[in-house]
DNA sequence: CCCCCCCC
């Protein structure tokens, strides 16, 4: 039984404005509110309370999802004694001035309790009629006024159903619209009150009145689409404050006036948009809404930005490494050096059949390396000088070969940023040490984070049926190899940079290469390993291609071509025979591809590398620890 | 209210 007594009163009290007040209240209800996100997260979880201070109850207590964590650990449950430290009051109706309570910040004071005092519901009337006379009942109950057109525009501020475009001239019209909005907000007027700037991390879809200072720090083209409700045309762009950072967008009606109105870098007041819960597929930012600009979003320029108060981008890195952890798919933040980047390509879409341009870069930090693929203009513009940081905001993970990173049209392209600190740490790393380390690659399969690959028996692989997915498999196996293909390690292989082809030797001097439909004088050596590798379980066929082949046999495909060419054959029969002396672990990439309408597993060697026996015994006392130990 | 973002 609870001996703690509640703040009688304080629901109507906070109903009336007096949001200052540290109430002890108890939870008598818990309802979870249904997103209409696909992504049914924690982030876009909201929970509603019914809350009661002992004589009322009040049912309309949204709890800020910063607190969702209380709920999830049973923290904050049925009967709780909470204490309110950070509430808000917000009109949740414009036509009868439902009010709800937005709360921010409260603490458990105690988690299991009975139910205190006979509460009654609070009384609608009470609810509705009581105005206080205070600011933020006012604010609360201003908007049950119907958006009016009765406030004349003033020059730079545009109003989606006005036809006034803004001025350039912002000096006189930024006083101008400042005595219109002095004038005007005491009525309760559509202008933009710039006295009541919140931060952009507050804002949710149940405040009623807002108005952010922003910067807008990206702008997409406007798009158009076709959906089953016809075709309409839209643009994104991103808008930062101190707090934080919100995606928006314009459509159809309002999409041309506000892209042409809001320009990158620059700083403006908004008002009056709706919002609504992220998609995280398509929008990483760190906000739990994004907001869509509408009919009656008030935009205006504010020329007084003095440049530093409101940043220009809002980063929220994840190290290279983590990426390994995140879905495919999914949009993150990346920060890295580029070790090196590939010239420019272009391949042909298979679904558009249009052409594109890209470039692969290679990024690193301090624990992996990556390859991040650009496209179009952004892979064009990009400066191939030495080794710049690169920060990518808003950038796509793929899934070929492992992680890859893909920028998409959203994505923002910084070269050594001043606005974090990293720039200049990894700048001192690499000079230092990244450079020359050799750091794994999440575009090659790298073992990262909860990546890691698993352990295989040859007969596991077969069993558990691994390579026959859409998608490669990845797996280790601990295996001594017991033939290789003498005939076919290596070949000829094109001169042309990235073009890999077998040449015909045309027994003249001169060698033709198919693929690039030209002769050439000389021709590399390229390893095309073959090899039977064998456990306690059975034996597996899998190819080796260039670095595996080497570590493997210990020599260049040069020097081991150089001995083909001069029919060395004990020396090749000797390293081959060498090669059988130990196990090996073999990280291998399973895929199933069709050789004359018969399926078949293509097994391609990633890695070799000796048996670390520490570890793997590690690893095999963890398989048999459910084995119960035997009591002597 | 979009959400396509490409190739191996």
């Amino acid at each position: 039984m609870s001996n703690q007594r509640l703040t009688t009163g304080a629901l109507l009290r906070y109903l009336r404005g007096n949001n200052k007040e540290k109430a002890i209240l108890q939870v008598v209800g818990i309802k979870t509110i249904d997103s209409k996100v696909d992504d049914a997260s924690a982030l876009t979880k909201r929970y509603r309370l019914m809350l009661s201070d002992g004589r009322c109850t009040f049912s309309s207590c949204m709890l800020g999802t910063q607190l969702n964590r209380l709920i999830e650990a049973n923290s904050l449950k049925e009967n709780a004694i909470v204490r309110i430290d950070r509430v808000m009051v917000n009109a949740i109706d414009k036509q009868n001035g439902r009010l709800m309570l937005m709360i921010h910040e409260l603490e458990v004071i105690q988690s299991d309790s009975e139910r205190i005092g006979d509460p009654v519901a609070l009384p609608l009337t009470d609810i509705i009629n009581n105005a206080g006379g205070n600011a933020n009942r006012f604010e609360a109950t201003d908007n049950f006024q119907p958006a009016t057109t009765l406030v004349p525009p003033a020059t730079n501020v545009i109003r989606q159903d006005s036809n006034v475009l803004p001025t350039i001239d912002g000096r006189n019209n930024a006083k101008n619209s400042n005595s219109h909005n002095n004038s005007l907000s005491a009525k309760g007027g559509n202008v933009i009150d710039k006295d009541r700037v919140m931060s952009i991390d507050t804002l949710n879809p149940y405040t009623n009145k807002w108005t952010i200072k922003v910067r807008v720090s990206t702008k997409g083209a406007i798009r158009t689409y076709q959906n089953a409700r016809g075709p309409g045309k839209l643009f994104n762009c991103d808008l930062v404050d101190q707090s934080g950072e919100i995606r928006a967008a314009a459509f159809n009606a309002d999409c041309d006036k506000i892209h042409a109105m809001l320009e990158v870098g620059k700083v403006y007041y908004i008002s009056r948009a709706s919002l609504k819960p992220v998609n995280r597929q398509f929008n990483s930012l760190k906000h739990d809404y994004e907001m869509a600009f509408n009919h009656d979003t008030c935009i205006e320029l504010c020329e007084d930005d003095d440049g530093n108060s409101i940043p220009k981008v809002q980063f929220n890195f994840i190290p290279i490494s983590e990426v390994a952890n995140r879905a495919p798919s999914t949009i993150c933040d990346v920060i890295g050096v580029a070790k090196s980047a590939a010239d420019l390509d272009t391949i042909i879409s298979k679904t558009s059949q249009k052409e594109f341009t890209k470039r692969d870069i290679l990024l690193v930090d301090e624990n992996a390396s990556i390859t991040a693929t650009l496209w179009g203009k952004q892979a064009e513009e990009f400066q191939v000088s030495s080794n710049p940081v690169v920060a990518f905001k808003g950038i796509r993970i793929g899934d070929f070969n492992g992680r890859t990173l893909s920028t998409v049209t959203s994505t923002l392209i910084s070269q050594d940023p001043t606005e974090t600190s990293r720039t200049m740490e990894l700048h001192t790393w690499f000079e230092k040490e990244g450079k020359s380390m050799d750091l794994p690659d999440l575009s090659k399969g790298a073992d990262i984070g909860n990546q890691q690959t698993p352990f295989k028996t040859l007969a596991q692989i077969t069993a558990e049926g691994i390579g026959l997915n859409d998608k490669p498999d990845y797996i280790n196996v601990k295996c001594i190899i017991t033939l290789i293909k003498k005939d076919s390690a290596v070949y000829m292989m094109c001169p042309q940079e990235k073009c890999g082809k077998k040449v015909i030797d045309e027994n003249n001097g001169s060698f033709r290469c198919e693929k690039c439909n030209k002769t050439y004088t000389s021709y590399k050596w390229s390893y095309m390993l073959a090899a039977e590798i064998s456990d306690a379980t059975g034996s597996q066929w899998i190819s080796a291609f260039s670095n595996e082949a080497e570590s493997l046999l210990g020599m260049t495909a040069d020097e081991f071509g150089n001995h083909k060419l001069n029919q060395n054959e004990n020396i090749i029969d000797d390293i081959f025979r060498k090669t059988t002396n130990r196990e090996r672990i073999f990280k291998l990439r399973a895929k199933a591809d069709h050789f004359n309408d018969e399926r078949r597993i293509r097994f391609t060697c990633m890695r070799i590398s000796d048996v670390d026996w520490s570890s793997h015994g590690r690893r095999l006392m963890e398989e048999i620890k459910h084995i119960e130990p035997v009591q002597h």
